[in-house]
DNA sequence: AGGAATTTGTGCGTATGTATC
DNA sequence: AGATACATACGCACAAATTCC
């Protein structure tokens, strides 16, 4: 009997996949089993195996070439358990981290974009660090709907993780629009471009499973040591 | 007896939807037909009709919601042509054109990354604009080993498009990298941002179908009019 | 309010084509 | 040339979300 609460497998698939190349389990530059043996192996269709093969694709985690194989790609390790994170070092890659510099539930301002359902909103800011290297500010705004309080502890690196499992939020889509904007005026920490200065930007719309926009976010990036970097097709 | 030549029939189908949209034969807001009615007007089964809309929706033309219907898009009369373009201003939209400021064959400076089999290429500057506003300056760089010779004359506004009439190229996978950089020093022309001014700034490396790179392209846009829209999931 | 009908989403299994080894 | 492996395509059954009556 089916569990009406669980995910998709081809999504459990997907994620499990995931787990085991961060763990290292799955090395970089491997090869998968042909899919049908894995099809067989995990108990799944062939057709449900290449749709979370193809959801790792499109993050970028895997190389698939026909008449070949199913590789590992290079940068994998880090890459797959930030599901939507797209900052990486000009050099390429970098182990996404965080620093909460703030937690607050204030009413939105109004120059935020309109987003979920409520008049509220829990503002984060955080300092985001590739591999230790200070990369980006960002300002995540999650509506107040979502939950009663935010603290610091609620919010793991994977800050989508915790949506999930503190808020039962579950972010499925983004829309991204980049630009550059100043760097705001937030004391004490160590990014290295000061208030003022022209800085890379992005802007997330997010929402949760039900098509509801739930977070509405704004990330200035250092461009100098940082690329946003977007796969196509 | 299928011909060896043919478009995989899903994208022969997404493409026939994006013209049919473009044509404004079918309306924006408009609902399609249900899939399994679709599918069996067109000769297809239900799941090769899907991948077709999948794609349109990844292309940000279709919006899909269970239960109820597969909706076009606002903005989808214009976007869809122009499957990789993926700037837009700040208030939304706009229709992309393109001048071509010039060609010329040329072996390809070393600070280029590697990318095609040939030691020369094809350097294409254009200006792009937005519903006539100008928008970026583009700078591509197409492999020497897919054409002896490029004409202006060979460009239309859709390079992709010309790519596969002209020479049989297909770009089908590319990688962005978005950050800031000073604009270059291209005389004449009016793009209102100074030789030398922080712009927006996008690299891209492309790949035919066989997963060679073909082509290499950079764009500097300005960041007061024009934003680069990614949409994830 | 509520149940039936409609419509898209998920999942399975299979057959055949095409690229690679 | 043959074997292997991914890509495309078909068709079906049932689940979940929405809409309609």
């Amino acid at each position: 009997m089916p569990d009406p609460t669980a995910l998709p497998k081809y999504v459990q698939t997907a994620e499990m996949l995931i787990r085991e190349i961060a763990a290292g389990r799955l090395q970089v530059g491997e090869r998968l089993p042909p899919e049908r043996a894995m099809a067989a192996e995990l108990g799944l269709a062939v057709g449900t195996l290449r749709k979370a093969l193809a959801d790792l694709e499109a993050r970028g985690l895997l190389e698939r070439r026909q008449g070949s194989g199913n590789y590992i790609r290079s940068g994998a390790e880090d890459a797959g358990i930030y599901a939507f994170f797209r900052l990486e070092l000009v050099g390429g890659g970098g182990l996404p981290q965080a620093d909460v510099l703030g937690v607050e539930r204030l009413v939105k301002p109004g120059d935020l974009p309109r987003f979920g359902a409520s008049r509220m909103g829990h503002r984060i800011r955080r300092l985001r660090r590739l591999s230790g290297v200070p990369a980006a500010l960002e300002e995540i705004w999650l509506d107040g709907s979502y939950a009663p309080v935010v603290r610091d502890a609620d919010l793991s690196e994977s800050l989508y993780l915790s949506y999930r499992k503190r808020f039962g939020l579950w972010i499925t889509r983004a829309e991204d629009r980049v630009g550059l904007a100043p760097v705001p005026d937030w004391a004490g920490n160590p990014f290295p471009l000061a208030a003022g200065a022209m800085a890379g930007y992005v802007e997330r719309l997010s929402r949760d499973g039900a098509g509801q926009t739930a977070e509405y976010s704004r990330t200035w990036f250092d461009h100098e040591r940082v690329r946003y970097v977007a796969r196509l097709k």
